[in-house]
DNA sequence: GCGATCTAGAGAAACGATTTAGATGGGCAT
DNA sequence: ATGCCCATCTAAATCGTTTCTCTAGATCGC
């Protein structure tokens, strides 16, 4: 791939050109030409012989508007904002894939910032995004407190604020799924690593979780639940608190684990224990991302479509900053359970 | 985290406070609010005591200067682009989180675009990106051609083009850390996986690599020699390739793969094939991405540092646009052996 | 032949800031 | 009282567009 430039004789200052200049050299006003290349209501009166002329002039000065004029005037700039929590990260860098690819079709650019959970960032960056003309702006992990001055799509939001719609998992089905799925392989004592409280799936997730356990007549005993309180985009995620839940020598023959980065580490974990997956323990992961069907094991995991997510909160965003009044307070999203090697039928002890 | 919105009262439209507000609410003119408010040279002979009552003002009517009105005058935008290939890979966003982190600091904003290896979007993007107004380019492993229009910094840039600062990986330094290694545990025939054309670092890692070889006395056997040409940021990338090199049925002991991703794909052929890592087979990996770590086996790589190999450019970027006139046409990054469990001694056969 | 209507485009006022040249008034020396 | 300087701002031009209001001439109807 490559970038290139247009040729520029060497020592000849790129003359920029602009309305004026183009007017000039056609012998019009800037008004006029401004309405026929914009195509404007009073463009109908100009016939279209001057019309092709200034398009013809247009195109051969390669004249480009001024997007900072036109934005003082229109009060447009066809570009949004995009808070994260973190940017390099597996998650959050493919749910703004998503919005990347849905934003490019639609001629928008976003800016991006990440707060790493640093909340005076976070308000000095909304402040900024919003001083730059952002028209609307998308969370990504991040809860929204009051109504933003902007339309605004929250990507595992959980809280209901008016003016936001949130894109969130229908985690009681992903709990089901993931239960279920042990249930059949007959395992009874499951642990469960939380979620940082930090990230805004992790409550909701861990609640629906406990539900769906009772309607299945399953128990989470609270003393095989682990809460993770760092946080880290790599498997450490997982790491220490797989090891702080053997240290407890409580039994249990499955984790449910809160995404596949911890699953990886704790699958390391009770290998190290000299526990084999899922021969003596079973793992379940969450999210799906790239590198789960390559693990070995690979992970058993609730498949959330981080991209596909990224879109749809692009798509919902740009229909709001297009006009529509009326929109949803929420969008669910369809986990998907996708079986793996890391699960297998409960060891009997 | 959370985002908060300064409370409004209902039904009374947020009142953008211009210059001219600031100005009539003081019984001053717009323009020397201005001077003061930016400390112009002008502003020396203006009185202490007003000055501060045009702070207070501003500060009391949360006065925001306009970044348009601003941009059309002064044409700073504080604004650079990132062009990459893609923007959901682990090497990508690693990347491009290290430029946030950096211009973050710097009050600097950057729009990123993914052309996804399509020439065509390249062009277009990077027209669109000059049109926004963006002061300067990083772009991510893609080949710059000619000169570009703006200030430059090429991350994995090869091509040594006048305008462009190219950051690359010390790539015989690399070649050498990692051969070294599998010549430190007997092996001789070793194999290698070639990265897809598009990636800019393809062509230059492998021949570092045959160079290297030959002065540590060592030979890579063509037949033993595999490109990559899909372009896919899962371990997918490795995986059909190693197969390919399996069906050649020609003994060898140890793979060096592109990347960590690719390894990742290729152990999990070779133990397909029932071939242990590290014991039938030696797997060295590359970039050493978070996964890298936590995999099992545990994956030896030459580790380049990404995230701050983003943040130099990003540097390096700003440097130049805050009007530095000279700059290295190339930084070179050191790369860094980490030996973890996917090699061993080569087997005897 | 004369006002009414069209046509084709000119002209000017925004948008919100920055910047330079110029205006105003007081104090001081002559 | 006059001229001059200095301090303190004001006024106006400018950045590049967009958009609304005008106008000069042509055309039309009767």
């Amino acid at each position: 791939m490559s970038i290139m430039a247009k040729k520029t004789k060497a020592g000849q200052k790129p003359q920029v050109i602009t309305l004026k200049a183009v007017a000039q050299h056609l012998g019009l006003t800037p008004g006029t030409v401004s309405t026929v290349l914009n195509d404007a209501p009073s463009a109908r009166v100009i016939p279209q012989e001057t019309k092709d002329r200034i398009h013809a002039a247009a195109k051969k000065l390669n004249y480009r508007p001024n997007f900072f004029a036109r934005t003082l005037r229109n009060k447009r700039t066809y570009t949004i904002g995009v808070i994260c929590a973190e940017i390099g990260d597996t998650y959050g860098s493919a749910i703004i894939s998503g919005i990347e690819g849905y934003l490019a079709q639609k001629d928008y650019f976003f800016l991006t910032v990440a707060h790493r959970h640093n909340s005076e960032q976070l308000n000095r960056y909304s402040r900024l995004l919003l001083e730059r003309g952002v028209e609307g702006l998308i969370s990504v992990d991040t809860t929204i407190q009051e109504t933003p001055d902007l339309p605004t799509v929250a990507i595992a939001g959980h809280k209901r604020v008016k003016g936001v719609t949130n894109i969130v998992l229908d985690h009681h089905r992903a709990a089901f799924l993931a239960l279920n799925h042990l249930k059949n392989l007959s395992h009874e004592r499951i642990a469960v690593l939380r979620g940082n409280p930090l990230s805004s799936d992790a409550e909701d997730r861990f609640i629906a979780i406990c539900e769906v356990a009772e309607q299945l007549g399953m128990r989470i005993d609270p003393e095989l639940t682990v809460q993770i309180d760092i946080d880290d985009p790599t498997p450490q995620l997982g790491y220490p608190f797989a090891k702080q839940l053997l240290a407890r020598k409580k039994p249990f023959t499955a984790l449910f684990a809160y995404n596949d980065i911890s699953a990886i580490g704790a699958i390391r974990a009770f290998q190290e224990q000299g526990w084999r997956v899922p021969q003596d323990i079973s793992v379940m992961g969450f999210d799906d991302i790239a590198g789960a069907a390559f693990h070995t094991p690979s992970i058993t995991t609730v498949r959330q479509p981080l991209t596909r997510m990224g879109q749809v909160a692009a798509e919902t965003l740009l229909e709001r900053i297009e006009g529509k009044k009326e929109y949803p307070a929420e969008i669910a999203i369809e986990p998907e359970l996708v079986v793996r090697e890391s699960t297998g039928a409960a060891k009997y002890t």
